[in-house]
DNA sequence: TCATACTGTAATAAAATATGTTACAAATTT
DNA sequence: AAATTTGTAACATATTTTATTACAGTATGA
């Protein structure tokens, strides 16, 4: 899973923060997402192994929010997903013979790391509580 | 074609920067990206539509730049491309009956629309010639 | 203690998207 | 006229995402 991870997580963390006395199941957490419920646990599996989250098995069990939705950041969430920002890469090796094709994706990671940098100033002003409050 | 555009436009773009005099071929271009040349002419195309590049049919046809490079930003080549940043949305239409998910698309779109700005304007500062001339 | 309702996870299937290939008409040069 | 190249459509393959099925393990509570 790759392009809707953040999305994903991001919309299982608002939920949690909007219900945070109970244990919520990821049928109930899929049934918002229109999302089948083993995907929703897959991410949740990611946030607990960041601790973000906690869950419970069993019957009545489900998944709360395990830190203080003002104190994780946007920024967090989005580094908890793998994801970086950037404008892509072509796919094949390019030609190392060619003085282009050798450094073009050196090139182009330094291009995308002073985006992430940039995106990550923005990401870090923002809590999952900012954005959870805009609901 | 989506995860490779920008990487591969600017390529052809940079190759285009380094041969100003010469109508560059679809298939030297291919080369130096290892690359079917059939893509190539594809995102030639899109160029052509943003007057950007100019090429010629015919034998010893092939592409040339159509703009001073120095005046081309890393934005517009952005832009031609179709591309905007941000970290996805969830593929199925969340549920509109739940308060999070009949927002959530309209929430991830402000964040990332600020995202854009911050990135726009990184971009903005570069020209193919300040790109290129890294080669 | 047994039925129920969950999580966790693996294996597989289906769908969507990206990339590659073939083919050939039209254009231009030599 | 022969050769070479663009432009484009149609189709094929590969890759990535998303969905489904299945089931073992765990906790609850009647």
């Amino acid at each position: 899973m790759i392009s809707g991870k953040f999305a994903i997580t991001i919309h299982i963390l608002t939920l949690l923060h909007k219900f945070p006395n109970d244990y919520l199941s990821s049928e109930f957490i899929a049934g918002s997402m229109n999302l089948n419920p083993v995907l929703v646990r897959k991410e949740i599996a990611n946030l607990k192994a960041h601790h973000v989250v906690e869950s419970k098995e069993g019957k009545n069990g489900g998944t709360k929010l395990a830190v203080n939705a003002s104190e994780l950041t946007l920024k967090e969430i989005f580094e908890m997903t793998f994801e970086t920002i950037g404008l892509g890469f072509a796919k094949n090796q390019p030609n190392p013979d060619c003085p282009v094709g050798k450094k073009i994706n050196q090139n182009l990671e330094a291009l995308y790391s002073e985006m992430n940098e940039k995106v990550g100033a923005q990401l870090q002003n923002i809590s999952l509580e900012d954005f959870s409050n805009q609901f």
